[in-house]
RNA sequence: GGGCAGGUACCCAAGCGGCCAACGGGGCCAGACUGUAAAUCUGGUGGCGAAGCCUUCGGAGGUUCGAAUCCUCCCCUGCCCA
């Protein structure tokens, strides 16, 4: 068996362990199951939850057994830890909907069939629970000193704690003691911000199971660009990772889009490609880094949408941007025959593209000069397009600024 | 429950009766320069528009020719006290 903890490091994966050796042994023995845990707050992951994925993959490739555990008892708490405000509740309803995005996120990556991976929710334990049972069995355990100590909580405790809040570490402590004990799960894996919480479920899995109990805890860090953004945040909103939220074609342009500098970073983290053949690919000077990034953008778009879709976004961003490939592959925007058949003007085009949020914003674009019909810069706010004789297979290629495009067809009576 | 301080556009933050669609900064958008990078510079950043009009300053009422600005009630947040 590889030594994938080594591998993780290497490639960027690793932050805090509790314990190095001991985590290095349990992995080296064989077969071992580790758990990562993922809240149900929105319908779809996004980008900033793909260096735990990717970490369980690399775990999943390496023989050992991954749980994803979805965070639907959890989630009705919301977890203060390094956050500056609560979250608005969510509704069981909500989470329950949720849940099922992010399996189909999850499953993009990882074998969870029950066999090589389990997908479980903390919902399952965690509803049943009695509270005074509870507090006498698991609560004894935590300290309100150390608690209040901890710098997770720092802010909030200027700004604002609730009891509701200050209970989620307890619950994701007590979510890995029943792993533990009732899968066999030996390590929790997560982004750093999830420390205590792990840390907490190591301390009470030896406070109930006894000292010669072993759990471990390993963290990945909560990654920013080289710019300072928050990894999977745009200006627009998150990168999500699904397709119905953020098309294969966008996906590929976020990666496509990445920094210079964090290319070689992304290649380790984001893709299975051999350390070698990165090191080759970020040693690339100047324009040739474009080479780099395209294959950063090619391979994540891969993972996660398969080879066609990956294609296709790839196509579709050389013909837009490179003029060589099929531009039919460009995001589009089909006109049924009614529409096509009035005139627009250029600001209602732009809007009913989706290339812009109103009229007023679309009128700034075009005298701003940002806007262009087929390549060809339009500052005529007056000028009509006549959509009704569109080529139905080309229509007509819009585009504002300079990266964001979209293909106007009309659809076939 | 009591006392105090607050709630202004995406965020921070001025404004405290007309000159306010609201100073400034950040962010974001566009242009120039580039390599679909970074940095820099310029312009823009509620909506509809030709002028102009319409809707905004926690919410609802009120005073006034005129309110983000004054008054009343309510909601929310933080701090201190219970």
């Amino acid at each position: 068996m590889a030594d994938v903890l080594e591998t993780l490091k290497r490639r960027g994966f690793l932050q805090q362990m509790t314990d190095e050796a001991s985590l290095s042994e349990i992995l080296a023995s064989g077969p071992t199951t580790f758990y990562v845990g993922f809240d149900a707050t929105a319908p779809s992951l996004h980008a900033g939850s793909l260096v735990p994925i990717m970490a369980m993959a690399h775990l999943q490739r390496a023989g050992h057994r991954p749980i994803a555990l979805l965070g639907t008892g959890t989630t009705l708490i919301g977890d203060p830890s390094g956050k500056t405000e609560s979250r608005p509740l969510l509704s069981r309803e909500e989470i329950a909907r949720n849940k099922e995005g992010i399996r189909a996120n999850l499953e993009n990556f990882l074998a969870l069939d029950g066999e090589k991976g389990l997908l479980l929710e903390n919902g399952t334990w965690l509803e049943p629970l009695k509270y005074l049972d509870f507090l006498r069995e698991i609560g004894r355990h935590f300290s309100v000193n150390r608690m209040l100590a901890a710098e997770t909580y720092k802010i909030r405790l200027e700004t604002g704690l609730s009891f509701l809040e200050f209970n989620y570490q307890v619950l994701q402590a007590y979510d890995f003691l029943v792993l533990y004990r009732d899968y066999g799960c030996r390590i929790q894996a997560g982004g750093d911000d999830q420390w205590g919480n792990m840390v907490a479920g190591t301390d009470l899995i030896r406070r109930v199971m006894g000292p010669g109990a072993k759990a471990e805890a390993m963290t990945f860090p909560l990654l920013t660009t080289a710019s300072g953004a928050k990894m999977g945040k745009t200006e627009k909103g998150a990168v999500w990772l699904s397709a119905e939220r953020f098309s294969p074609y966008d996906y590929y342009q976020f990666w496509i889009n990445a920094d210079d500098r964090d290319v070689r970073r992304f290649l380790l983290l984001f893709t299975f490609l051999p350390e070698e053949e990165v090191e080759a690919l970020a040693a690339l000077q100047g324009a040739e880094i474009r080479k780099a990034k395209e294959t950063l953008a090619f391979e994540a778009t891969r993972l996660l949408h398969g080879d066609e879709e990956a294609q296709k976004a790839r196509e579709a961003s050389r013909a837009l941007f490179g003029g060589a490939g099929d531009a039919s592959r460009a995001p589009t925007c089909i006109l049924s025959p009614g529409e096509a058949d009035q005139e627009m003007d250029l600001p209602a085009l732009f809007v009913r593209a989706g290339l812009c949020k109103s009229r007023s914003e679309a009128r700034r674009l075009i005298l701003q000069g940002g806007a262009y019909l087929d390549g060809e810069r339009v500052k005529d706010l007056e000028k009509k397009v006549d959509l009704s004789r569109l080529d139905p297979e080309k229509g007509i290629l819009l585009r504002a600024g300079k990266k964001k495009y979209c293909r106007v067809i009309r659809a076939p009576e």
